[in-house]
DNA sequence: ATCAATACTTGAAGAAGTTAAATATTCGCC
DNA sequence: GGCGAATATTTAACTTCTTCAAGTATTGAT
């Protein structure tokens, strides 16, 4: 069941545990609407949904108007008390750690960010605690309901045991974050890969929510994916998954860090574009804001350089959808501030590049506010509650 | 329960389904393996076993040697009783349908086939039922125990109503293949598109076995690939998923038939290997087995061909491994009859473009007896009889 | 022969779900 | 205002599946 007190996670009957997910994800719906949905007898709805309530994870709505026939008595739609629990939820990059406290319905309550100038683990570790205690401090709620830490950071993570198994920007390897932030904060702690936490959140609570598959892919420094097959996460053996930034897209593109050529990484990542931009202005000293600049006021060379940038990114979500067969897929991330010089060429190139109907797909393009991936961490955080 | 007579299919409880699907596919497991394997009590194995021991799914083996500290009461390991229930399996190919019979364990007890002429839904259907007669009369066994059939074809199909909404060799568009065939055959019918039913035997009675996720690459006039997430087959939304064969691998490729450049199946496909080979050596009538001679015999210039072929299909086997990270690959299909010319080049090819550890990923590569598809089709009859 | 170890079985008890019937609430209509 | 049809929710009896705890079975080692 639901924990009263203490930090233990959900270990209801397996109809609560759906109950809950479904109406935290889909929002308020009815005993029998939950019933059809679930497959499910009402009456099983009813039972597994008493406890919830009087825990006070979910509660009735006044019923609302109707749709059917006009007739019967109307529904009283579940609905889930955003306010019973709060999550901590932190990314942490190279230069920062970035913090938020969410409801239940990883909805933004504070937030709090703090500069970060040594990799170190201890250092890293003081950082986050002190960011947690910045968030308290910000967070007008009721601290006595923040109980659970969610963490993200980019590199192989192993979720169950909380263990970073190498994060290349931090140098780490093999160290038990879950353990020592869980010692640090006296929280439960849960850690996860950054994109695969955006992933779950977009799954849970964005554009991703209903789909039995979808696709997230991010354009920044780097061109990361995350997937969601058959309603679940995809995790890849080897702590490989979702990497789609060294696709070769152009063969007669730039040399690529990687060893190969023309990898969408090489034409799309924020590097690569400053660096095509640089070039073809003749300003070495150029930043990405400038580029943006210039060709947003119609300069034709680094207009291309952005449009050639959506080619290659249409071309590398192109052939995640024909592999996987996502039924939406997002396209966000730090490297979208300017989606505006991207959007129309991204998605020319993807209807160019899928397979039949998976041209159908639809694209969700937008840019990503720095905090979000903090609220990420919050939503896997919200997950661990929910299914262990 | 399993069916005693009808040709229903199971519906007993989950237990029972679990504990099935695991001897079936495992092979034999004492019970309390099974209950440690599958989260159970031992009791619960015990009490779940006996209905499938009683209706001759499963038997007791006598007891086998021990493995442990020596001390105890020694197991008596399940196992299926293969010979229980047979299944037919059929490949539909633009000239041809090829048909095996089948035990519970995917094993093969006759085989036949037929030319086809006439891509007719009506014409197809009468060859299919041919070949069933055909099937029966060769088998040595019991027809009676013959109940179920599986079709496997390229195109969009979908399994869950046995419908063949469109496949392109046949030019049919939404051919309900599966109630046809039912009709005629009077066997109850199941459909599958034919690389997702490779990848489902595969998943069940080949180098997939026990893996959580897995791919399978198939090579011949196309590219195609099958995955295994979480467990569960990719299926796509869309009618697509597993299209790797037209991923960019050369931008100095040959144009393609999609409109590209350089995409694998334009270097390793079938005929793409022909053409390559005849415009190398100058005769334009080389056939694909003759240019396997040649490069057998030392042949540079048809080497490379093949050389290269391998090239492009490690590349796509490693798009897919940085996607979706399985645990294992298989690769295969009737283009690696010539395997001992690409296996070493697809390896390489592999490793050098997976990502991290992903290289480590162990690749069976193999080439695929034409047969092996209609064992595939009947594998996915075995499956729907026991996960329905 | 006895003991420790392991495998399997049994029976009582409990959890989770189902069905069927009762209750609650509304709308439309008289 | 009262009544019936329609829909939502609850209740109670019952079924099914599972676990738990205790027993039985079979072996190797002493």
């Amino acid at each position: 069941m639901f924990p009263g007190i203490d930090a233990g996670a959900f270990a209801g009957p397996p109809a609560a545990t759906a109950i809950f997910t479904t109406v935290l994800t889909e929002g308020p719906v009815s005993r029998v609407a939950l019933a059809r949905r679930l497959g499910l007898s009402s009456a099983a709805v009813t039972k597994a949904a008493r406890p919830l309530i009087d825990l006070g994870y979910l509660h009735e709505l006044a019923a609302t108007e109707r749709s059917g026939p006009g007739a019967g008595r109307p529904a009283s739609p579940l609905a889930v008390r955003a306010e019973r629990e709060f999550f901590l939820g932190v990314k942490i990059t190279a230069d920062e750690v970035i913090g938020v406290v969410c409801d239940l319905r990883a909805q933004v309550h504070a937030s709090a960010r703090r500069p970060l100038d040594d990799p170190d683990v201890d250092a890293v570790l003081t950082e986050v605690d002190r960011l947690a205690d910045d968030l308290f401090d910000a967070f007008p709620g009721d601290r006595t309901r923040v109980r659970r830490l969610g963490l993200a950071l980019s590199g192989d993570i192993d979720r169950g045991i909380g263990l970073v198994r190498y994060s290349p920007f931090l140098h780490w390897r093999d160290v038990p974050l879950g353990r020592l932030a869980a010692e640090r904060t006296g929280l439960t702690v849960t850690v996860e890969n950054d994109v695969k936490a955006l992933t779950a959140a977009e799954h849970w609570f964005g554009e991703g929510v209903g789909a039995e598959s979808f696709a997230l892919v991010t354009v920044g420094t780097g061109i990361g994916c995350g997937l969601v097959v058959n309603g679940r996460l995809v995790s890849g053996s080897y702590g490989v998954a979702g990497e789609i930034g060294h696709l070769t897209v152009d063969a007669t593109g730039p040399d690529c860090h990687c060893g190969g050529r023309g990898c969408i990484e090489s034409i799309a990542g924020t590097d690569a574009i400053v660096a095509q931009a640089r070039e073809r202005t003749g300003r070495p000293d150029l930043t990405i804001d400038e580029a943006v600049t210039l060709a947003r006021g119609g300069h034709e060379q680094v207009r291309a350089v952005f449009t050639r940038a959506g080619g290659a990114i249409g071309c590398g979500i192109a052939a995640v959808a024909n592999l996987v067969g996502p039924t939406r897929i997002v396209v966000s991330g730090e490297g979208l501030a300017a989606y505006d010089l991207f959007d129309s060429h991204i998605r020319a190139s993807f209807e160019r590049q899928a397979f039949g109907a998976a041209a159908r797909c639809p694209l969700f393009i937008r840019p990503l506010p720095f905090e979000e991936w903090a609220r990420a961490a919050a939503a896997v955080s919200i997950q661990s509650l929910v299914v262990p």
